[in-house]
DNA sequence: GATGATATTTCGATCCTTAAAATATCAAAA
DNA sequence: TTTTGATATTTTAAGGATCGAAATATCATC
């Protein structure tokens, strides 16, 4: 057996770094592929944007309706990002504010009756187009990608949380 | 053991269906977690937005150089907008674009030797961000996180070309 | 040469996004 | 009750990314 099969230490640890490096770009080539297919569907079939839909989304989830600054922390985006993706789907009818009887500095932003229809039927589709996009791995791949997704989520929380 | 352990065709279809959405739900979480780290450490280390900095490091791939539609193509968006990076990235001394000597319509555009160095430092930087995102990961877990990934990115190519 | 393809830029437009300032209201202390 | 600091939201100003289509220049071929 060669010496060199070893590498020492150095070496190992630019390996090392270097496949990190890989990983990333491979994941986010997928996330992208995948992203922007969802992006162009939801243009082209119900055009609508896909910030526009994840809000959409999030009320679905809470059909006691959320503050605008409950909205903005779900998100991840800042308050007058979602004022104006608010406003918009204010103007489609899709959403609506409504005054909070608790406090009056706040609103209450909830899907309208048109808005849950029509959010229903996106979210079908974007079901179906997530099925024939994963069509290709099987149960078990699927589980077990799922399940490494946690354990980097874990991780990555940590560090991107310090700031 | 009760009847309803096996599940009828259509709540196991419906099962599986919802379980492909948490699936990509996850990913995208994670995904957007680590891009918006990078997007603020480029920001406020480097001065340099990510499409900036992924145009470069396309170039640092192919130091002959790269014409404006080969980086269109790579970066799979349209012409117009690499124009644009492009144009930022000439005035800030990083990139050049030459005359191509084979087709007089076309620009090869390269590195400056500042773009390289610059370059170079940020994906040191770039790839210790990397490494620590990932820490939480044992190799085992990264190795399997980076093949199921080849998986879906097969799978995903497929569907997402048609069009 | 003429003509259809190709490489790139320009133009017009839409969106997302942020940070900071402005407004309104709340809640608690004085 | 008045003041005061915190909170909820909007407004404003600015910067980019992005696209599609039209415009330009050049190629390559008939």
């Amino acid at each position: 057996m060669p010496k060199n099969t070893i590498p020492d230490s150095e070496t190992r640890a630019t390996a090392e770094h270097a496949k990190d490096l890989r990983l990333w770009l491979r994941m986010l080539a997928c996330t992208n592929l995948i992203e922007n297919h969802v992006r162009a569907k939801l243009r082209s079939d119900f055009d609508i944007t896909l910030p526009r839909f994840d809000l959409m989304s999030q009320l679905e989830r809470s059909p006691q309706g959320l503050k605008m600054g409950e909205l903005s922390k779900r998100m991840m985006v800042t308050g007058g990002n979602v004022t104006g993706i608010t406003d918009q789907l204010v103007r489609e009818g899709l959403v609506v504010r409504e005054d909070s009887p608790k406090d009056r500095r706040a609103y209450i932003v909830k899907l309208t009756a048109e808005g849950r229809r029509s959010f229903r039927r996106m979210a079908e589709a974007h079901e179906g187009w997530m099925v024939s996009l994963f069509a290709g791995m099987d149960e078990k791949q699927r589980d077990e990608l799922y399940d490494m997704l946690a354990v980097l989520k874990n991780s990555a929380a940590k560090v991107a949380a310090k700031r």
